[in-house]
DNA sequence: TGATCGCCGTCAGTGACTGACATAAGAAAA
DNA sequence: TTTTCTTATGTCAGTCACTGACGGCGATCA
């Protein structure tokens, strides 16, 4: 973050990276797949906690509510990190590259949340759509509110969901 | 696609692409932004065919009831297309980074339908809304087609959309 | 006829990534 | 304790995507 503040992402070579973390340029390709993907770890930790607050909500309830409810409940974990993900965004919204990473992310994790609805007893195509809408409301929420901290996220969710009804 | 076909999208240089055109890879990478673009030009004559379809579309339609006439509107020039597109999609399906880049050409597409909703005088986050929801069901029909010819983009995109109505 | 322009080839260079091999430190097995 | 196995790292050479600079060549235009 550093380096990709002061001189651009593009403008940073992976052996620079390497260097101004103590290693080499070859371990550092041993860490992550490409260059891109040292900014995308976290992912992981938000898809354990989406999924755990899926299986906290009561199986009755229809699969966009389930969702919302479990991104309702991860807001406080990325309020938390949010110090390290504004800056992060900021990169990434300067880099065109990075961008498409960050949508291969966004629709792995979407897939990931199908299917926990599916593990849930939705049908299959329908836990697709609810995924991706859902995702895709997500991401636009949580883009938005690293933009600008207010509203907070869950005010965001909670207008986001109410526009996204009345769209119907 | 005589290549990819054979050896795969990522164990065909982009000199042999080129050689294979009969220029040099200097000048392949004149006509293409980078070696994935080449897959990826038709992208610009649908965008012209939706942007006239929605043009065609009364103005007091819902912004989602627009967007499915539109994508109705161009089925006949999908369905024409198919002997292209369907190993076109075989080899994204089997390239991580094009489908990466797959995803990145249908945001644009997304914003692309959500500039033409705002010009309808759509209000500025429900047509980013609405064009996302839409593009998102629109590329998941059109590549479960393109696996499988039967039934229609039509009648999926009919079925599409009534699923996605009664998810609300 | 000559100047300009657009397209192409050539060449040299940068930087992302990979495979093969060697090494050193720590854990585990003997 | 000694040996062995594992794991993380460094080194080096190589491939390939992509870029900038330069020169040539045919078409158009003054």
């Amino acid at each position: 973050m550093d380096l990709f503040g002061k001189q651009g992402f593009d403008n940073t070579t992976a052996a620079e990276i390497a260097a101004h973390a103590g290693v080499t340029e070859r371990t550092f390709f041993r860490h992550f797949a490409d260059k891109r993907e040292v900014l995308f770890d976290g992912q992981a930790v938000l898809l354990e906690a989406l999924l755990a607050a899926i299986e906290e909500v009561p199986l009755e309830a229809p699969p966009l509510d389930t969702l919302f409810r479990a991104f309702r409940s991860v807001c406080p974990l990325l309020e938390a990190n949010r110090p390290f993900s504004e800056p992060r965004q900021a990169v990434i919204s300067a880099t065109p590259s990075l961008q498409e990473r960050e949508r291969a992310k966004t629709a792995a994790l979407a897939e990931a949340l199908a299917e926990a609805l599916r593990a849930r007893g939705v049908p299959d195509e329908r836990a697709a759509f609810a995924a991706q809408i859902g995702m895709t409301v997500f991401a636009h929420v949580t883009v938005a509110w690293l933009d600008e901290a207010w509203p907070d996220l869950a005010e965001r969710l909670d207008r986001a969901e109410r526009d996204l009804r009345s769209l119907m």
